[in-house]
DNA sequence: TTCTTATTGTCTCACATTATAACAATATTC
DNA sequence: GAATATTGTTATAATGTGAGACAATAAGAA
């Protein structure tokens, strides 16, 4: 007998996302503990049949974060016979104390549509899912072993993102609106992983006509300030 | 009563493919044509439950086209609720009598996942499937109107495919393993859609260091004979 | 007030890359 | 052997980028 779930979500189909946040220094992604396993994964879930692919990816990204309208970018579908893991499903949920009766249907075969979230950091209180202890940030040069192909999940992510980087909207949805040329090139140095030129870095983003200058930002600090930026 | 199909594919989840051809002078794909219906699609079809994602794209690219290992790039997976025609698909089963009791997991909602196949043109002799009369190349600036979101993943294939151009594998799947300059630039100009400066291109094919010359190719031409690269 | 300090905005110069045009080389035909 | 069409290479100008220098300036110190 199964349970009430089986009829809501698409079988076999699941999408997760990796959730990219700037915290003024450092690249950050939302990772998900699971209760008592020891057990680490991407904020992801299912897809409801009445549903589109879009629609769910978007709330569960905002039952994480509590931000809707999220920038979302997705990028690949992972597709592998071997690589959801019966085992570490089910002892989540007897972690949880879940009827495994009735969530047969989550230890079969799932495909996963990856997806990439880019977030303000600044105002953001991730909150766990039903399932997990705690949502916490961490450092995308230290990020630890997570479930399944998770891992495989992120690094591809991050790839995709590099080779995104000169789209505008890439910087615009992991900073304020109005941010200096010095904290757009920590954004880009967070995400390629690599110090840049500070002249030609400033050169080069002037020239794209994509920045409208505003008033100077005056920091308190012993030294020229800085002009404050937007996206136009 | 769901016949034996419904336990043999994962449900509510398709792949489709656009399959690229360049016949030394245009960029074509391969389109189906229902019987009796006047109905174009994509070649695709359903991921059976105990094979991987790639394995399923493969096997339909290689029924279509006769061709095992050939270039693959997932590019999409599109979710939208309503992309599905469950009418149009009931009356591509009826034209074909096939019993509409046992198909009618095929009318449920589907996601699918994009991709994009790049073949060498020249010995391929495309099969329909079981329910299409016909399959043939349609030079891609004239491609009919397709059923569903078709054209759009065709669009779309286009798109990612002129992003990924400088990529050597491109070429090398859409030409002859031995080819000339003048040929490979067609193969650009066919995917980009515009024209190419000879000199500027030849340099910068050269200097990316990815080509092998060969001997030179004598086509009984009344002007000197150009040398056969191949890719390293 | 004036000087110092740290950082920013701009400029310069060298160098690399690319666009454009010109020219030389060469299979074949006449 | 000259004419023709196309290819391979070189020359020159325009553009883009890397690296450094320098002037501007907000706040603190003297």
């Amino acid at each position: 007998m199964k349970g009430a779930n089986n009829k809501k979500f698409i079988p076999n189909l699941s999408y997760d996302c990796v959730i990219f946040g700037f915290n003024g220094e450092k690249l950050k992604i939302l990772i998900l503990e699971y209760h008592n396993t020891g057990l680490f994964a991407l904020p992801g879930g299912y897809i409801k049949k009445e549903e589109s692919l879009q629609e769910a990816v978007n709330k569960g990204v905002e039952e994480r974060t509590g931000l809707k309208d999220v920038f979302l970018d997705q990028f690949q579908t992972f597709g592998k016979l071997n690589r959801t893991d019966p085992d570490a499903t089910r002892s989540i949920l007897q972690a949880k104390n879940k009827d495994l009766n009735e969530k047969q249907w989550m230890m079969e075969r799932f495909i996963t549509v990856g997806h990439y979230a880019l977030i303000n950091y600044e105002n953001v209180n991730p909150k766990p899912d039903n399932l997990s202890d705690s949502i916490a940030w961490y450092d995308i040069k230290n990020v630890p072993q997570l479930m399944m192909d998770h891992n495989e999940i992120v690094d591809k992510a991050l790839e995709v993102l590099r080779n995104n980087i000169s789209e505008k909207l890439i910087g615009m949805n992991l900073l304020p609106a109005k941010f200096t040329m010095k904290q757009l090139q920590q954004v880009f140095e967070a995400i390629l992983d690599e110090t840049l030129r500070r002249t030609s870095f400033q050169r080069k983003m002037l020239s794209m006509d994509i920045l409208e200058r505003h008033e100077k930002l005056f920091e308190g600090k012993a030294h020229k300030a800085p002009y404050l930026y937007s996206f136009k």
